[in-house]
DNA sequence: TGAAATGTTGGGGCG
DNA sequence: ACGCCCCAACATTTC
């Protein structure tokens, strides 16, 4: 073939891809082009810091492919409209892109195989999320037999990784809209964007001495520590590979064999397979993007006050815990795993707020913001979902606070305001006598709000509403 | 990938 | 010495 369109959708890497890989064998000219589609950044499940991600991860792409003798080409509009223009303007002779399963992508794909000759190669994910089924071809959706079944398939090995093309030739006569400038009070993102970076930092994960990996299953839960990989936002562009990933992990494992070091990856493997777990229950369940998996907790009678959310948004609920995490992520657009689990439930279970909105909130403000991780997550959190937290499993944020802040340091760098207050005291700030708080300058109700709720008398109340739900449902269907 | 309520046990103080 | 109470500490149940 003369002339191949390598269309980059969430695949920002040049090694170890497929769609790249066979474009570059199979074809003279190679055509790499990124499509600016209004449906996706200009939807209001994406804000500016993943768009400046993404504008940042185009120049780090850019920069990959001029040294291999190509370049990016932009575009905006509508795939179909930008596809059909092109044609007028270019000659080739195939579309070769990863796959993506997601319902947007999924059903606008389809509509281009109608009119375009394209190839599909690989995903976001190892597996498809067709390929892990119960015996009777039914998906799981319950996470612990998906994993079993999930790890029964081979795993890939470093040696099966592609490498990067030595060298791409790109027609020099295509016109390309400029990459979009990023704001610049988001030049400094702790995420660096780009291939060479998610390397980096999986290789700083787990191929380091003493790498984290190996201390993952207990340091994960420490929010006061980088105890994660803070790989999220790299996966959910493809500036590292599932593939890569797991064939890492897969060396690592096989290297320590057994203890507390072999436990530790296996359960940041099992992290990947949660990410793999949720791509499938998405793609086989899209309805969760609506509604609640479960049937019988989809009539739960939410409070929806409008000025709770607005003070669960702003990192104003008086709970340093939620307050600090609120904050962690519209400064960083990244939140420990540990801290968004807890601020979902208070969000839902504390504050009797509808999961959507917090779903809505994340998309928003999240670098990695993925909508099946993302809705997994907060179905997992409501205890609405597949395989979800059963819905009297009730986070007291205090109590997560003191296990997984012990210090108090997560909370104090997020909030330096309270960097006086004891660590008795941290926690629970309200608590503290009168004269301490003068003491402290950290006065309730003038330097950091109270409590905006009181935890005990919400967990009765959701736990009443919850159950109502179910005997609703119950009724509902009843003979 | 909880927490609270309730139940049980056992050591020590004490009459 | 003995029974009784108290109450941690731990276990089990419940939400």
């Amino acid at each position: 073939m003369k002339n191949i369109l390598w269309w980059i959708r969430r695949d920002f890497r040049l090694t170890d891809n497929e769609a790249l890989f066979q474009a570059a064998a199979r074809a003279e000219f190679v055509t790499p082009i990124f499509i600016l589609d209004p449906n996706l950044i200009r939807s209001n499940h994406v804000g500016e810091k993943r768009l400046n991600f993404l504008y940042g991860g185009l120049t780090h792409l850019n920069d990959d492919l001029l040294e291999l003798g190509s370049r990016l080409i932009v575009r905006e509009g509508h795939p179909l409209d930008v596809f059909s223009e092109l044609r007028s303007q270019v000659n080739f002779d195939a579309i070769f892109a990863e796959a993506d399963f997601s319902p947007y992508a999924h059903q606008r794909d389809s509509r281009i195989h109608d009119q375009f000759p394209i190839e599909f190669f690989g995903g976001p994910t190892l597996r498809y999320p067709m390929a892990v089924n119960k015996s009777n071809g039914e998906p799981y959706t319950v996470f612990t037999p998906y994993s079993r079944a999930w790890k029964v398939q081979s795993f890939p090995s470093e040696g099966q990784l592609l490498p990067k093309p030595d060298r791409i030739k790109t027609p020099d006569d295509i016109e390309s809209h400029p990459i979009p400038p990023i704001s610049a009070s988001l030049r400094q993102s702790v995420f660096v964007p780009g291939e060479a970076e998610a390397q980096r930092r999986l290789k700083a994960f787990i191929e380091t001495d003493r790498a984290p990996i190996y201390g993952y299953r207990t340091q994960r839960d420490r929010m006061d520590l980088d105890g994660t990989s803070q790989l999220s936002p790299y996966f959910r562009f493809g500036m590292l590979s599932a593939k890569q990933a797991f064939a890492v992990v897969n060396t690592a494992i096989s290297a320590v064999k057994m203890g507390e070091e072999y436990e530790s990856a296996n359960t940041w493997l099992n992290e990947l397979i949660w990410r793999e777990f949720y791509q499938s229950i998405l793609y086989n369940f899209p309805h969760v993007r609506k509604m609640s998996f479960r049937e019988n907790l989809r009539l739960i009678e939410w409070e929806n006050n409008p000025t709770d959310f607005e003070a669960w948004c702003n990192g104003e609920t008086g709970y340093p815990i939620i307050d600090a995490a609120m904050r962690q992520l519209s400064q960083t657009g990244w939140m420990h795993n540990r801290a968004r689990m807890i601020v979902a439930s208070f969000l839902v279970k504390d504050l009797l707020i509808d999961w959507r909105w917090g779903e809505r909130w994340f998309m928003q403000h999240l670098v990695d913001g993925d909508p099946a991780a993302n809705n997994g997550g907060w179905q997992w959190s409501a205890g609405t979902g597949t395989d979800a937290a059963p819905y009297f499993r009730i986070f007291n944020p205090i109590l997560q606070a003191q296990k997984f802040d012990p210090l108090g340091e997560y909370v104090t760098r997020w909030l330096p305001e309270l960097s006086g207050v004891p660590i008795q005291f941290l926690h629970k700030p309200w608590e503290m006598p009168l004269e301490l708080q003068e003491a402290k300058h950290v006065v309730i109700g003038r330097d950091y709000p109270g409590p905006i709720i009181d935890h005990a008398f919400a967990r009765q109340r959701t736990l009443e509403r919850f159950r109502l739900a179910k005997d609703k449902f119950e009724r509902g269907k009843g003979p």
